[in-house]
DNA sequence: ATTAATAACAGTAACTATTACTATTTTCGA
DNA sequence: TCGAAAATAGTAATAGTTACTGTTATTAAT
């Protein structure tokens, strides 16, 4: 039975108002500024329960720290190879992917996951590298 | 200046006979058979270089170690929910998917990777869970 | 073939991201 | 309002990976 908590709450709301899709420690120096106790192992907790219950997103991109998503409808990831920085992709493929690939395969696809990699606005415009 | 090692030669022919997508410890394991005193950051440092220049994939799936892959061709994964084992699929999408996502998206696009999740062929007929 | 520069190594320490543990506090139905 | 269960804060522990260091191997130039 899962419980009301505060800092559940928090941590929800706080993914849902922001589009930067941050990663554990960075929902939790800011949550802080709301609840300065809550305590990291909290916000780790809070995410894989929300994670699991669908109420968020989890992006494990690749190198570093998992990405969370407070915004669930089927949308796709954009990510910089530069900068690490995670964009939402507008772009949704017209072909049903689940179905198509269900067919030749012996097993059951739920979802499937689409990230796209290459290089950023900011990072093209960047004069380094 | 890259110069020849024969733990890389090791690690990559390990790579190319398996089609298991071994963790960065399993081609350890597996290697330490033929090169009983190679180090651990050694297969690190080389699964890296050899993701870097192509010649390997490296897989980051949702939970736990990376994955390797020796088969470079494009193709996409299966990763198993209940065991986290990953397959290659036969399915690739018919639509270009690169080319159709980077007309409505500001930033260079160069390569996209397409993960499944679901339940196996071994898990759905496992008694348990 | 010898040498010298440097890349790669083994072994170990350190680091980052995440999970587990424990005593205390909060939630919530009876 | 009480008691069981869930959640918490704070801390310790773990897993996966990278960094460091003194030694060895590779390679291009002599």
């Amino acid at each position: 039975m899962v419980k009301y908590s505060r800092q559940r709450e928090c941590i929800l709301n706080n993914l849902r108002s922001r589009r930067d899709h941050p990663t554990a420690d960075m929902v939790y120096e800011s949550v802080r500024e709301e609840l300065p106790k809550i305590s990291l192992g909290t916000v780790y907790r809070n995410l894989s329960l929300l994670a699991e219950r669908g109420q968020i997103l989890k992006i494990s991109a690749n190198a570093g720290a998992d990405r969370f998503d407070g915004f669930t409808e089927p949308h796709n990831h954009f990510i910089c190879r530069c900068c690490g920085k995670v964009e939402d992709m507008d772009y949704v493929p017209t072909e049903s992917i689940t179905e198509n690939a269900s067919q030749s395969f012996d097993g059951i696809i739920d979802t499937y996951e689409l990230q796209f990699f290459g290089k950023c606005r900011d990072c093209i415009s960047d004069i380094r590298d």
